[in-house]
This record gives C-alpha cells, sequence and structure tokens, in this order.
DNA sequence: CTTTAATATCCGTATTTCCGAATATACGAA
DNA sequence: TTCGTATATTCGGAAATACGGATATTAAAG
C-alpha cells in the first residue's frame, strides 16, 4: 500500500515526477509519446514508469504490443489531492510540452 | 527558490516528513523536543533540519542557546497545499506523537 | 575566563539511486 | 516459424544520500 513517504520519493525525481505530469488529466499515453515527450533513453523511461507501477501511482494497460500507461484512478484522496497541488507548478519548472500528436490510437 | 522536485525530494524521506509532521499545525517547536519525538540521534536530526532550511522549507530563529524551527510561513501556495494533503497520512503512518511536554518556553 | 547546555558541522563509511547500452520478452504480421 | 516493432529487464559502474560518533560553535551562567 502506498504510504506518504513513497510517494514523495516517487515524485522526487524530474524524470518521474515529468512522467506524472505527462499522464495526469490525459487519461492514457502510450510508452513511446512519454519517451518522446521526454527525450530519455527508451531502457529509462521504462524503468521509471516500473517504479511508478511498483508504487501503485500508474496502471498499464497492454493493447497489442502497446502499453498504455494512466495515473491509477484507485489513488487514495490524499494522493490525488498531492498530485493536484503539485503537477501544474511542476509543468512549469519542468518545461513540460505534450506531443503535438498522440502515435497510438 | 524550492521547486516541485525539490519539495519532493525533502519529504521522501522518514524523518524528514517526521519533523514536518510534528511542525505543521504546532507553531515553533526546539529541536531538542524534535530530538526526543523522533528518538534519533541529535546530529541526525540536526543534519536533516540543515535539509530543510536549505530547501527553505523551514524557517529557524535563535532564543539563546536553543534553535525554534517552524514551517516556512513564506512558502508558495502549491507548496502549502502539498503539506495539507500529506501531513495527516503521514501522521498516522509514522505513527507520530507529539512530546507530552514542550521543554521550550 | 571557564564551564555547561544546546545545536551544528565534519568525516569516513555504508547504502541507495541513477544511468544507458545490451539483452530479453511479448506480440502481430507474413 | 521468422521477422520487426514496442516495451521490459539486466548489469556494472558512477553519483548521490544517509548514518552517527567525534568535534566545533554559540551563548548563557558562574
Amino acid at each position: 500500500m502506498l504510504t506518504p513517504t513513497q510517494l514523495c520519493k516517487c515524485l522526487g525525481d524530474d524524470l518521474r515526477l515529468s512522467l506524472i505530469c505527462l499522464l495526469q488529466g490525459q487519461g492514457e499515453v502510450c510508452v513511446c509519446d512519454l519517451v518522446e515527450a521526454i527525450s530519455a533513453p527508451q531502457s529509462t523511461v521504462s524503468r521509471h514508469l516500473a517504479q511508478l507501477r511498483q508504487c501503485e501511482l500508474v496502471v498499464a494497460r497492454r493493447q497489442g504490443t502497446w502499453m498504455h500507461y494512466r495515473i491509477n484512478p484507485a489513488l487514495p484522496a490524499w494522493a490525488m489531492a498531492t498530485l493536484d497541488a503539485l503537477v501544474e507548478p511542476a509543468r512549469e519548472h519542468l518545461a513540460i510540452r505534450f506531443p503535438e500528436t498522440f502515435c497510438c490510437p
């Protein structure tokens, strides 16, 4: 079960916080879009996504060879509130820009 | 200036999050009370307090030989909102208990 | 000026975390 | 089955972080 310390540890990294910013309010996003938006090596993005999954901050759905990630909708209220407080200033600070077109249907 | 990632990094540690829980809503608390409440070596507590000060999450006021710490009242709104979301569940998870009597006036 | 109490800093060590190339896996198409 | 694409995991090494005993600093008291 997700603890406050774990949540903060997850969010206390530029790359993971960027991933959360890209997912928050976007429904599902596939890995290739995340890799492109973050412009980091695929293995790095995948490793951080696994960590977010481990903490149950995100959930994944496979569709063929693609994996679609989204914020875990079953997150406890305090965790949701934390994301709500952080995502907007984080988007600014990390200069998050969404991909112009999403690669997966 | 405090960034979202920095804030999360600060809160992503049991001891530092415990300190924040002890300070939140309590006004000023002196180091000896924090050391007692957390029951960790004094040098450890002091080191983490320095880190929180460095990020401007807390401010300190000297009164004689004592140091009184409190949450930085000038924290940006998003940081305040983050603390508000996290402190209550963190108090439960970390089993924070306040000292019965405070040692300093 | 010396002592005592409260707090901060130093320092060597142990642990954790991060990275990305290489490799493995899962799946659909031919 | 074989190939190609998307994603995950492995691995060794580099960097950051945490620890706590010892020591330094600061200030009040005698």
